[in-house]
Parts: C-alpha cells; sequence; structure tokens
RNA sequence: GCGCCUUUAGCUCAGCUGGAUAGAGCAUACGCCUUCUAAGCGUACGGUCAGAGGUUCGAAUCCUCUAAGGCGCGCCA
C-alpha cells in the first residue's frame, strides 16, 4: 500500500497512455504528473510541453484535445490552463475511501515494503564514558531513533547499536587524573561532573606540566596490558556513566539492541590487521602501517601507529565486520556528525579493496554541528551545554504552560515530561540534518509555531473533540450528506503520510515526517478554527471521522520521530 | 593547497525526481474566545532565491566558474 494519491496518478498516467498511443512510457507519464502547488489548479496536473515538442504541435492545443477524453469516476473536473491539465479528484469518494482506508489500518496505514524484512544495524548516539551527554550526542541519538522508527516502517528491521567510547587514550588521562587528585566520593555522588572536572583539569595542569601527557599515555598503556588497578577503575568509571546516560534514555525514550562500544572490539582488531596484511594492503610510512588509496583520490588510511597500537579505523573496520557477520545487515547506517565524512569514505574505501562488496551498503549519515556563538563546543574546555539540563528546563517551561492553561489536568507530570521532552527532540529532527544549529535555549523551548508542542497540541485538542462528541470508530457510518469539501485540504495530507515516509527513508531524513506532521497539523488547525465539528450537522459523522483519521497520523507521525502524544495538554 | 558541506524574507528554515503568481514559522502591527483546549486561527508587512555564465520550451532546483562561511585532510575519535 503505497498511498491513494499513487493509485490516482497511476490511474491518470495509465489512462494518458492509451490516449497517447504508447508515445510516452507509463514511467515517463508518471513522473512528468505533478502535484500543482496552487489548490485552484486541482490535485493532479499533467504539462504537455514535451509532448507538444515530441509531436510539433502548440502545447495548450494538446492539452485541450487530450483533456475532452481524460475521464473517470474518481476524477470530479478536468480543467485546461495553458499548457496544463489539471485533474480534480472526486472529493466524495476519494475521501470516503481514505476514511474508509483508515479506519481499516490504523496506525499501520503509512507501512511500506521496501525493506523486506531485511536488518538494518544503526550506528548512533554514541556518548564518550565520562564525559557529559552534550548537545551534540542529542542529534545523533534523536536522528538514529527516528531513522529506526522510519525505516521499520518501511518494512525494514532495524538494529539500534550504542557504539559508546568507552575506550582510548583520553582513559589513560583520566586514571593519571584520578590517582592525583581523585576522591571516590565526590564522584559517587556525582561520577560525570567529577569526572569531567578531572578531565579539565588535567588538561590545563598539562598545559604547564608536560609530563602528565606522559603519564596519561602510561596509564593507558597499563589499562591495554590488563594492569587490575587501571582495569577495575575503568571499569568503575563506565557503570557510573551508563547509570548516568541511562537516565536520560529513559526520558527521550530511547532504547538499544546493542551497547557494543569500543572497548568491545579490542580483541578483534588483530584479526583485521591479519586479513590486510594478506590481503597485501599494508603499507609501511613513517613506521606505520597504513593502507594507500591512491586510485580512490584519497589520503591513506592509518592502521597502527608507529608503536603498535591500532587507531579508530583499525576499530571502525573490525566493527563494520562484525557487524556484517553477526547482523548481516541489508543497510549499514553510521549517524556520525558530518566532521567524520572523509573517515567514513576511507573505511568503506578499505573495505572494498578487501574485497567486502557489502562495503556499498554502508552509509554515513552525516548531521550538522550544534555550535555556541558560531563555534563548535569543546569538551576539554568544558564549554558545552548538558543535555539534562536543557530536557529539565524545558520540561520546568511545560509544566509553567500547564498550570496556566490546563490547571485541572490529572496526570501533569507525566504530560510536562512528554512536552518538553518533545519540544527538544522536535527542534533537532524538523530541519535538514546537515544544517549546523546555533543553540538557542530559547529556540530549542519554543512551544509556538512549527514546534512538537504544536503538534502535540493539535493532537490533543483532536482527541477531545472525539471524547466530547463521545464517540468512537464503530459508530461510523458513511451517510450521504457529506460533500468533503472544506475537509479536502486535510484529507489530501492524510493521503501524502506515506509519501513522506517515503522520502524520509530514501534520503535518511526524519525531517521530511517532521515537516509533514507540521503540514497536517496546520491543515488540521485550520479545519478546526473553520468549522463547528461538534454542532449538530448531518455532515458530523464525517467530520469526526476526519477528526479520528487526524489523530491515527498525527500519534503515528510522532511516534515515528520519537515524540509521545498525549490526549490532553 | 586539496576535498566535503552550506548560502532563499530582519531571524530560523521549506521548496519532492527542473515546470504555472517562490512558501512556512519567529519577530513586528492589527483582529478573533457567552459554543469543540487562544500551546490556536486570520490579516498586513517582508524576497534582484550569494554573484556571473551555460544547458532547456521552462532553472531557487542541473553543469561550470567566482565570492562568503563551516568542517576535514597519518599516528585523537
Amino acid at each position: 500500500m503505497e498511498g491513494l494519491k499513487m493509485n490516482f496518478k497511476q490511474e491518470l498516467a495509465a489512462i494518458l497512455y492509451e490516449l497517447l498511443n504508447h508515445e510516452l512510457t507509463m514511467d515517463e507519464l508518471q513522473l512528468s504528473i505533478e502535484k500543482p502547488k496552487n489548490d485552484a489548479h486541482g490535485d493532479l496536473a499533467f504539462p504537455c510541453f514535451t509532448l507538444a515538442k515530441l509531436k510539433r504541435k502548440a502545447p495548450n492545443l494538446i492539452a485541450q484535445e487530450l483533456s475532452e477524453r481524460v475521464q473517470s469516476p474518481n476524477f470530479e473536473k478536468i480543467e485546461v490552463v495553458g499548457a496544463y491539465i489539471n485533474v480534480f479528484l472526486n472529493k466524495k469518494t476519494v475521501s470516503e475511501k481514505m476514511i474508509a482506508d483508515l479506519f481499516e489500518q490504523k496506525e499501520t496505514y503509512g507501512t511500506l515494503t521496501i525493506g523486506n524484512g531485511g536488518n538494518v544495524t544503526i550506528d548512533m548516539s554514541s556518548p564518550n564514558i565520562a564525559k557529559p551527554f552534550s548537545m551534540g550526542h542529542l542529534r545523533s541519538t534523536v536522528i538514529g531513533n527516528a531513522l529506526a522508527n522510519i525505516v521499520e516502517k518501511a518494512g525494514y528491521k532495524p538494529i539500534k547499536i550504542n557504539h559508546l567510547g568507552d575506550w582510548g587514550t583520553q582513559f589513560g588521562k583520566l586514571i593519571a587524573a584520578f590517582k592525583l587528585w581523585g576522591d571516590t566520593e565526590k564522584i559517587k555522588q556525582n561520577p560525570i561532573k567529577e569526572l569531567l572536572k578531572l578531565y579539565i583539569k588535567f588538561h590545563e595542569e598539562a598545559e604547564t606540566n608536560p609530563e602528565l601527557v606522559d603519564l596519561g599515555r602510561n596509564w593507558f598503556k597499563e589499562l591495554e596490558d590488563g594492569n587490575e588497578e587501571a582495569l577495575s577503575l575503568w571499569q568503575w568509571f563506565r557503570d557510573e556513566s551508563l547509570k548516568e546516560f541511562s537516565k536520560i534514555y529513559q526520558l527521550m525514550h530511547v532504547d538499544f539492541d546493542s551497547f557494543a562500544g569500543e572497548a568491545f572490539y579490542n580483541d578483534k582488531m588483530d584479526r583485521v590487521v591479519e586479513l590486510l596484511e594478506e590481503k597485501h594492503l599494508l603499507v609501511e610510512s613513517d613506521q606505520a602501517q597504513v593502507v594507500e588509496l591512491h586510485e580512490e583520490q584519497l589520503p591513506p588510511c592509518l592502521i597502527k601507529k608507529s608503536d603498535g597500537a591500532t587507531l579508530y579505523a583499525t576499530r571502525d573496520l573490525a566493527a563494520a565486520i562484525y557487524r556484517k557477520e553477526h547482523y548481516d545487515f541489508d543497510l549499514s547506517l553510521y549517524v556520525v556528525g558530518h566532521e567524520q565524512s572523509l573517515h567514513f569514505q576511507q573505511l568503506k574505501a578499505v573495505l572494498e579493496k578487501m574485497g567486502y562488496g557489502w562495503a556499498k551498503k554502508m552509509v554515513h549519515v552525516p548531521f550538522g554541528m550544534m555550535l555556541k556563538d558560531g563555534k563548535k563546543m569543546s569538551t576539554r574546555k568544558g564549554k558545552v551545554v548538558l543535555l539534562e539540563e536543557v530536557l529539565k528546563e524545558s520540561i520546568s517551561l511545560a509544566q509553567q504552560n500547564i498550570e496556566e492553561k490546563n490547571p485541572n489536568l490529572v496526570n501533569k507530570d507525566e504530560v510536562a515530561n512528554q512536552v518538553g521532552v518533545g519540544a527538544v527532540i522536535f527542534h533537532d529532527l524538523k530541519n535538514f540534518r546537515m544544517n549546523d544549529i546555533e543553540f538557542s535555549m530559547e529556540d530549542m523551548l519554543r512551544f509556538e509555531g512549527e514546534t512538537g508542542p504544536y503538534v502535540q497540541y493539535t493532537y490533543a485538542r483532536a482527541c477531545s473533540i472525539l471524547r466530547k462528541g463521545n464517540w468512537h470508530p464503530e459508530d461510523y457510518s458513511k451517510n450521504d450528506h457529506a460533500a468533503w469539501d472544506k475537509e479536502w485540504k486535510v484529507i489530501s495530507f492524510l493521503m501524502e503520510f506515506p509519501n513522506a515516509i517515503k522520502r524520509a527513508c530514501e534520503q535518511f531524513d526524519p525531517s521530511q515526517v517532521a515537516k509533514y506532521v507540521v503540514n497536517l497539523a496546520q491543515a488540521f488547525n485550520k479545519y478546526y478554527a473553520e468549522v463547528k465539528i461538534l454542532e449538530e450537522s448531518d455532515e458530523q459523522q464525517a467530520r469526526l471521522a476526519l477528526v479520528y483519521s487526524v489523530t491515527i497520523v498525527l500519534k503515528e507521525g510522532l511516534r515515528l520521530l520519537g515524540l509521545e502524544a498525549p490526549e490532553e495538554m
């Protein structure tokens, strides 16, 4: 089921195909049939310019002649404007069909089959242990989570992998810092904050005292060699950090299928190096081991440092191979910042050189940065905004709003959570992911206009009508009085839902769904303002059926984005 | 120097595979609650689509060049 709109487009294409004696192929026809931007131009349009050229005849004449022969019970009116044949769908039959489909399919409406049940691994979130969960990680988490939902809706099986940053030289530094200045009690009280303090202090001190750097390096070496003290500290840091992170994940209702992070691949890297050696891909360069990528026009990929230690490229190679063997993915997504684009190009190139055709199935899904005063935020300088604080503030603002606007609401706390968190998530998803986002508390906590709360509010109002009307879907009986005239705009958006999902899935772009959901909400709010739905009328059944349909699609759209839909707020 | 990305209204951004008068939101000004939640709706204001060429019946959209900004380019991830 790819949506009603598609059916009508196909129908129009088929009619033209016959009328034109197959002069244009079905594909060509379907491609040129478009959705007019202006409502006055109907629901479907066919421009006759290409035909004009083919037939060497004036386009408006062709349009005129052709239009007279286009007929279907689904088409209410055919109009010619210049070179365009504008088709107006039959509002009544189409609307009733749309409503019937939604009643039948409910939240499964919009489900696609393009995934064919294949596995899609999604590398997402991936915060660094012992560092705060920053706004930067928010992006990967929220985009990855939405993509998982979208991809699932499109018929794939998503596997969400939190590739934790739980290994690396920063742990050497941290252990060294802890040994020098650490306070066990303080860390237990407030793990991430205290560990971050240590990390920052280490970097500050290291500027005047370079020996510290060596100390850190040594401790990392100890860690890699299995020193018990180092290992137990590492384990402790990791556990405490994960505890903190899981609070945030719970708040956002994000979960994972795997927490296999960097440390997980420690024992899987030798094999990668061996494989590379077997295939004679490793070359020594400045005492380091690299894979040359001249033919690919890329800089060489560093596999082993001059001291023999492996690097993140090695680790990511191991991870890619592991994921292929373990999950046999059809698609492997990496929701990682745009600044790592080159790294992923290199990764894929090396895998292809190794003879792994599946490297083509790896897709880097990059996103822009969270900027603060036009600049990148830096953990080392302590210049980060903590997600937890932003969420708290957003929730408390939602709380205030509820007190003001709906003080009798029963589950205030729950709703405040849903709305506050929703605002933050939606703010991140509503724009194309490649855009940089200048961090602004004001923008993020805006509840009006094109925001998560706006959509949630629309949903809540729609639910409220159904409640007040004491109406249930079983009650609906088609009645012949509705013209579906004022409802038409909303109906045509409802028809677009599967298309929005398709675009989002093809382009790995959740903002397609976010924009869709805003458009639907806007159309519904206009309808709401214009039509008194609960007013006695012989069209009332149709109106309520429409409201019900809108609730289904809004809720499902929000769910795909990772937002909840409170029925009252 | 090379590569990737971005440039559309005062601000934040849409604009689907090129198509009919370039659209929202925010901000500003005004208007709409004795009836479905005003976290809403309406009206107004606001644009040489960074610039120059080119392809095309037709370009914000495709190609080339230029400019501005961001990110990246071997032992960090």
